[in-house]
DNA sequence: TTGACTTACGTTAAGCGTAAGGATA
DNA sequence: TATCCTTACGCTTAACGTAAGTCAA
């Protein structure tokens, strides 16, 4: 199970075709051809049906190991590359929307780059090195870490915690009392993983089935999502300090936070931000 | 970076020798050599000193990337294989000391294999497939999931949760009241990862750098291990019932139980064990 | 000098591209 | 028939082993 074979074969798997990847990497199609009947041959199975190109079950297990090997060998290669690289005087901080808190607008100095990402493309670019520093954000048990993939040897430190709270309409009946949080596992909620909690994670925090998206927002923008709140388009679970506009109903169980954390592989270029960010005067 | 190439540098590093890796791999030292200089050149950093032959710091870097990484693929081999063996009507079982309860032994049905390993092995073993259900222990504030690192797709369960206690000898000033575990930082401990619950987790519940083990014992034997507290060598965190022959000291803070959980990839061959371990009726 | 890694070199095989050969819609 | 994957075939090059070379203890 060579690397390259493995990249052909995500390549493929992900196009569809056989001749689109072979565009996309630089080979001729029969050399992809090869690959792939090379990585089937040495596994024992097919991997991909033809005509329509697509992947076995086999395939698609896979491809489950598949990528988050394939980002661990980019991070790997990354990280040796930090340890020669000359420093740029550019630091490039990745942030999950929720993560810009007042504390993190001041702490940005200048030269600072600031990029708003989801979760997952945050963690992943910090170990493959396309981002210096990230800062992520994400609902735990209070003083509890952030269940965050293991993308990598990466360092994370607290940044922050803070109350979370639903973001009603206006004038909704809740208005004004906490409600515990399982009594909304049927209400209209707004599922938009890359800005507010996802869904999945108040359905782990409440143990059940409920919390179906009636919309679901894709994207980073806050204040959108607040709009569609506004609108009475459905809920969403926010820290109670981003939440304008709209009411803010807190949670009276499970007992919840918003949390933010740093995540970096060698600190290098930005230790310095670091430091300011965690709190330590530097 | 291909992973022939890595295959051959952990070796390498490992056995501090280039002839000992080709000889270990069935290559020639020659070959070795090549390999050696193609990932150097790849990576354009040295990574190994010759003479002695010791990583370099970049080295040292890549070898924590290398390791996860060939355990990975290796993962991914042994998932896929399973999808298309055969069942052989045996199922082998891997457990940590601790998750041997008397439900787990009385669930053991003929011709199930038992290998008490340390945690760290159980996990790599069924994701690489050597085992095909595994059984880990550890400390956890109640309902929260144990905090396994990630060697792949694995499902984990929750097979039982009960109380921790203190091992203490008999005639212990402390027998007989409950006390914070932060009182016992400066005690003297046993370390014994594999057997008991590893100091270094006491250290993050008591956020505190006590702890520090009188003694370190390696290996998984629980009785050996009852017998150095007895002898007066030292404390262990253990499951309260499995504390025999000491004294038995209850912790009044923060609250944690000794949880173990079942793992497994596909359950395939023994998904009859795991319904059982699990508490459903098949 | 000996043990251990590197390098030169010849051989072999693997990898790639071209082009012809199916298969499918 | 057009598209797309497979296969045959020849070329190129990279990988390996042998053996000579080099360096440090």
């Amino acid at each position: 199970m060579e690397t390259h074979l493995l990249r052909t074969f995500v390549a493929v798997a992900r196009g569809g075709s056989f001749s689109r990847a072979a565009r996309d990497l630089g080979y001729t199609q029969s050399a992809i051809s090869q690959h792939i009947a090379a990585l089937e041959q040495d596994l024992g199975t097919a991997l991909l049906t033809r005509r329509p190109v697509a992947p076995t079950r086999a395939g698609e297990r896979l491809l489950e190991h598949a990528g988050p090997l394939l980002t661990r060998l980019d991070a790997a290669r990354a990280d040796l590359a930090r340890l020669t690289a000359a420093p740029t005087g550019r630091v490039v901080l990745g942030l999950t929307p929720l993560s810009l808190t007042a504390e993190v607008a001041a702490a940005a100095r200048r030269g600072t780059e600031l990029r708003v990402l989801s979760r997952e493309d945050v963690l992943t670019e910090v170990a493959t090195g396309s981002l210096d520093l990230g800062l992520v954000d994400g609902m735990t048990a209070p003083s509890d870490p952030l269940p965050l993939p293991d993308v990598g040897p990466l360092t994370t430190t607290v940044v922050g915690e803070r109350p979370l709270a639903v973001a009603v309409p206006g004038g909704h009946p809740m208005t004004g009392r906490a409600v515990r949080l399982a009594e909304l596992a049927d209400a209209a909620w707004i599922d938009a993983p890359d800005t507010a909690i996802p869904l999945e994670r108040l359905r782990k925090f409440a143990s059940t089935d409920g919390f179906r998206g009636r919309l679901r927002y894709t994207g980073t923008d806050v204040r959108g999502l607040l709009g569609l709140v506004a609108a009475g388009q459905g809920l969403a679970l926010l820290p109670a300090d981003v939440i304008t506009g709209v009411s803010a109903v807190s949670l009276s169980s499970p007992r919840v936070v918003h949390r933010t954390e740093l995540v970096h592989g060698d600190p290098g270029e930005g230790s310095a931000l670091a430091a300011t960010l965690t709190g330590q005067r530097p």
